[in-house]
DNA sequence: TGCGCACATTCGAAGTATCGAATATAATCG
DNA sequence: CGATTATATTCGATACTTCGAATGTGCGCA
């Protein structure tokens, strides 16, 4: 039986694999369908050590499937569903844009702050 | 302006506030309306501090607001939105469900095996 | 005033995530 | 074969998260 506590740890685990800007960037630039690991990395400008990391997590929790050509990976959205839930978030980022907003300043505030 | 990268800054924070089955279940919690802090609590189980813990990281992304009445701290959520995109990750989890099942109890061999 | 309840905060330990640098692997090309 | 390109993995440092235990805060009631 699949108990709600699995359900949420699953849920988290989803969560956890879009909890960072990179790899938020790496599920939008794969929205329009598959893309080689080079081709990612270089549209969004990173380093490539660092994306492969990210696309790790992608591909540990499932997030992203992965074909290899030679040379080459070429990576895609496991199920384009997710990208629907980016979409809901842009919503509920604009229909709270002023509050949103100054929350970010105080977010970078606070960056620079803690940083003694 | 709002830069894209802001905008994935803004979106990982809230998948960072959603990513623990603890502040999942209270999102759930809080889908039918408004509860006490103590409420949540009862129904769900957890340690007080933790779950207070639990209630910072939700409201410092704003994902709740709390109102205090007398002595109890009314929490609810600030966009139903958000229970849409929850909504949109059971349908993700059952469309898989075959897979995801198997990826949970990988996960959980994962969990046991590291224990050395 | 002082007690008790409801909730929040702080602290320190343990675990987890992130990064860049270095290194490994694997396919292709000459 | 050995070099080159594309990508992945490992390592160690630093930063962040999580937890329970202890303590703090603020309200209401006797």
């Amino acid at each position: 039986m699949t108990s709600t506590q699995e359900l949420r740890r699953f849920k988290a685990e989803i969560f956890q694999a879009l909890a960072h800007p990179t790899r938020i960037a790496i599920v939008e630039a794969l929205r329009n369908g598959e893309m080689s690991a080079g081709q990612i990395i270089d549209q969004l400008g990173l380093e490539q050590a660092n994306a492969s990391q990210h696309f790790a997590v992608l591909r540990s929790k499932q997030v992203v499937v992965n074909r290899k050509e030679g040379n080459q990976v070429f990576y895609s959205l496991r199920d384009p569903v997710l990208i629907e839930v980016l979409d809901v978030l842009k919503r509920y980022f604009y229909s709270h844009l002023s509050q949103t907003m100054s929350m970010l300043k105080e977010m970078r505030m606070d960056q620079r702050t803690q940083k003694k």
